[in-house]
DNA sequence: CCGCCTATATATAATAA
DNA sequence: TTTATTATATATAGGCG
């Protein structure tokens, strides 16, 4: 559609990339609406572009929760245990983070700046 | 599309709605991955039919418990259950804290320490 | 980012097999 | 239910404000 064909790949060009996704999630957003009216389906859609806001559209008929009961008894795939799995491990990973940052952070604050480069030492001294 | 205009509203034909279904399935199914690969974004799509089967498309770059994790967070619903909620707590928690550090890194490396208290910007300048 | 416009590319309703 | 055809309705890329 539009004026010219287009190739499934990544759109390079960010602003572009941006628009598109603007219209396109419009678009799906409302086919998915007209299915789950149209043929009486349960639908459950959930986009997030780059910016990480989330839009979705769940069929009136049901909730996501129902979809979601569905697709573990048909995919036979148990979606709790593994959203406890992950959630754990993501905690894990984001408080190794944090651990590293409080020891840049001590180290920076005067104790111990000989991990900075000679650029970042001018901009300091500069600073100070 | 199609020969004719049609309304927003459940087709009573049956054998019609199960074709319209089927045909629609397949278009959607293909904007999703269209849009997550042109636009780079993570999309979630279920859908189910009157035969109760279901038909998925989840961006290969993520998985539905991510997406659902997202969702959860973004929206404040929680799918699941208290224990599910309580370790989602923790990681916004933890995720701010990661982020004011972060804050207060960027500042340190030079670019302002004007939010540096005297004690710490005297030993700062003893360091350099 | 949102809305409007236009030329084109796609999706699909109706139909038949 | 799937496949093919084809006339039309939609979706949307690119451009502009």
């Amino acid at each position: 559609m539009g004026r010219g064909k287009f190739e499934l790949k990544r759109i390079e060009n960010s602003s572009n990339r941006q628009v598109t996704y603007s219209k396109r999630k419009n678009g799906i957003l409302k086919k998915a609406k007209e299915i789950s009216i149209l043929c009486d389906s349960q639908v459950s859609l959930i986009l997030s572009g780059e910016s990480g806001k989330i839009h979705e559209y769940i069929s009136p008929s049901t909730t996501l929760i129902d979809v979601l009961d569905r697709y573990q008894r048909a995919t036979g795939k148990t979606l709790w245990n593994a959203e406890h799995e992950s959630l754990s491990n993501e905690i894990d990973r984001i408080k190794k983070e944090n651990e590293n940052m409080e020891i840049e952070l001590r180290y920076l604050k005067g104790e111990n700046i000989t991990s900075l480069n000679f650029k970042e030492l001018m901009a300091l001294e500069t600073a100070l």
